[in-house]
Formats: C-alpha cells, structure tokens, sequence
DNA sequence: GCAAAAGTGTTCTCTGTACACCCATGT
DNA sequence: ACATGGGTGTACAGAGAACACTTTTGC
C-alpha cells in the first residue's frame, strides 16, 4: 500500500488518527445530563471530559460510537447520530467524529471502573471540561432542542408506555423552559407521533393517567 | 508515539486515511449545477466523481476543503460548510469528510487539466456517478435547502449588487420550483438581510430594477 | 374534604399563501 | 403602441401562544 511507505515521523499524506467522541443524553429529575468520564491520565488529569476513543481497525465511525455508547452505559439500539467532525479536538491533530445519543436513564446502567469512571452531569452545572469537550456540549444540545420540535427524538429518552406529563418532562428540561400544558398536549397528539396504548397508570393520590407510546420507536426522517 | 509502533501491514489502531470531498455549487442560467470531475483513473475510471483527496499531512479537513474548492474554481472565501462524514464512500476504508460550497460561477474559473477535467452540471440530470457520490450530492441539497429559508447563504451565489428578481430566480433554481413574486419579495425584506444601495440598473426594453445587496457577506449564524 | 395530578376550549396574533394589475423603459 | 420585466396590496387560512377551571383519585 503506497499510503503507508513514509516513516514512523514524518505524518503519512492523507492518513492520521482517527477518534469519535459522544454526548450521551438523559433526562433524569427534571435535569437534562451527559456522562463524562474522569479522566485518569494526562493530558487534563483529575479533569472530566467526553467518553470517546480511537477507531479500531476497519472499524467505521457509526459502530465505534455505538461501541463507546454501550461500553459506558449497556445499552443499545438507542437514538444516535451524528453531530460534526472537528479537527484537532485533542491538540494532537487528531480528527474527532462526534455523536450524540439519548438514553432512558432508568435502563442505562453506568460502568463501574476503577479508572475514567463515568457519572451524570447537569448540563446546567458543567464543571471545567478537557480540551474543548464545552463546545461540543453546547452544539449537541442546540441540535437536540432543534431536532425535538420536529422529531420522535424523545423516544429514546422514556419507556414504551409513559404518561403525556412525563413527556412534558423531558421537553421542558432540554428547552430549558416550562411549556403550557395544553398546548403542549394538543401539539404533540397533532403530530401524529404517539398513539394511546388504552393503559392507564394510578400512582399517587390524583385521577389516573392514560398512557401513551411512539408509533416508532426508531429514528424518523421528517 | 505508542499508536505508530504496528507494522505496515496490520491496520495501525485508530489510524486511517482521510479525505475531503466537496459539493460545489452554482447556480446559472436558472439551474443548479454541481462541479464534478472525470476520472481518469480506476476505481470507475471515466466516469463522474465529486470532487476531492487525502488531507495533506497537517491540514485540517476545512483547510483541504477549502483548498480543493480553489484548486478547481480559484475563488476562495465563498460560503462553505461541512456537511457530514462518511465512512467507506470509496470502498477502501476511508473516512471522508464531505463540505457543500456556494460560488457564484461568474467569478469561478474551472481548472483546466489533461485529466480530472472538472465541469458544472445540472442537479437534475446527473450522470452515473462513482461510488456512493449521488446520495451525497442529495444530501447536500437538502441541507441547502433548508438553509435558504432562514439564511443569508445565497450571498456566494450571487454579484455583491443584485435585483431581487435574480435573487429569486436563484432561490426558485434550488427549491426547484416557482416562487410568487409578492410574497417572495415581502418576505426576503423582511428578514432584514438586505438592504437598498440606491443603484439602479436598466439593462433591457423594461423599467430599471432597484439594486439591492446582503447586509453581511459572511455566514450568519440565526 | 382536601391535596395532587389529569384533562379540556376559546381567543388572538402572526405568518404563509393565493391572487392581478399598473409602471417605466427601449424599440 | 407594444413588449418586457419591475413593482405593489388585500383577503383568507392555519399555527402558535396566552390563559383557568373541572375531574378523578388516595388519604
């Protein structure tokens, strides 16, 4: 392969490190998160940063972003897509595609290491960031808010079957503002999105809620 | 460095080619063209491919873009945007960054080669292309698309000092369809991109047209 | 009976769309 | 005078936003 005649120092045309980086999304609380992982080792020791990694050989982007998604959560099959490649996002010229992904925080289940352990942090109280994890954050969350209001996106963010007030949840938490309820309803039914499952939920001391659920629960192209 | 230390023939860990490949779009004669080139060499030698290439050693992928862009037009500063990056879209493994770009193609000069002769086509009857290049260009019309209702992109379609009715013969060739005049006008006013500059130009056996230009020849950001 | 969440309608404003005629000029 | 593109206004429909009360249940 003629690519890959030149020498160990001299950077090789046309080839170089390749990673992908993710903002993994939940809804938890009323609180939108992302996992960020405590980074063990220099460059940015003791500081969090974006779960992310170099491809494996003959691996594509799509799968090693689905890789790192379930090595940090166990969970698959869930919203992901991609958000935009950034160049030199480490300081080391490497070419980073990044995702992001949104998960039902009550399925997903943290890994637990004794090195770069992953946790949920508010969006809203982001400590200092490695590199320039902050702005890959800020897109991530201006594409989701912008997908949310013409997609099913929030479907990978809740159980099969959930009430409409839930659903409300989770919109108000990743718009950042509280939304009125009945045209929130009214919007959402008009959409053609979700479908009553007939399930009614009871729990507490007030008149039960029907239950809702996506028609798709997979990506839609609107 | 730990990542270079495999040999020439195992796939190094998270190392791979990359390469850039870009839309380039016009629009002339009431007809959105796109910028391919005939190849002169195998894979799909003789037929149509977009352009593009490896990243020289160092270069980010936005430089490479906007360096193939001049390569084959020699405008520089024209509206270019990194569409979305796609793995194996030349069945060799590598990972390919497409850009979409808007020239006016009064000011563009096509590279004049033995081989790889770049040409403008027309969207609408697109050859057989090489690889996967079709879905791309698809791709990014789409985009494009999207952008022309809340952007100032059409900016690098178009000569600094323009009547509106060129402005809408460039918006009707890239939504593929007739626009009202009216509303057309009302409304591109209104979004307060434009403004007046007082010229007027009589160019025909009709009342001279009222000039008009963008307030800002860069990308907005809305 | 009271606390707590579920559920429901109407009014107004704004935006987009449909639609047809007169104006200024060159020949 | 006529051909050519420049320029203008109004009416209707649909979408989004504001806004408050009744219902069903558990305790």
């Amino acid at each position: 392969m003629a690519r890959r005649l030149d020498s160990d120092i001299v950077p090789v045309s046309g080839t170089r490190d390749a990673a992908v980086v993710t903002v993994i999304f939940t809804v938890e609380k009323s609180e939108l998160k992302v996992i960020l992982v405590h980074r063990s080792e220099e460059p940015f020791r003791d500081r969090w940063s974006l779960p992310g990694g170099l491809l494996n050989p003959g691996e594509s982007p799509d799968d090693a972003a689905s890789r790192k998604l379930q090595e940090e959560t166990g969970v698959r099959d869930v919203y992901l897509e991609q958000l935009y490649s950034f160049h030199n996002l480490d300081g080391r010229g490497t070419l980073a595609v990044t995702y992001f992904a949104l998960v039902d925080s009550r399925s997903a289940r943290l890994a637990r290491r004794q090195v770069w352990q992953p946790a949920w942090i508010p969006v809203a109280e982001l400590p200092p960031l490695a590199f320039d994890n902050r702005s890959v954050i800020d897109y991530a969350v201006l594409r989701l808010q912008a997908k949310l209001d013409y997609t099913n996106v929030a479907y990978s963010l809740l159980p099969e079957r959930f009430r409409l007030s839930q659903l409300q949840e989770v919109y108000e938490a990743i718009l950042g503002h509280k939304l009125d309820k009945r045209n929130f309803r009214r919007r959402m039914l008009s959409l053609d999105l979700l479908e009553p499952t007939g399930g009614m939920v009871a729990e507490g001391a007030h008149r039960p809620a029907q239950l809702y659920a996506f028609k798709e629960r997979r990506p839609l192209v609107l």
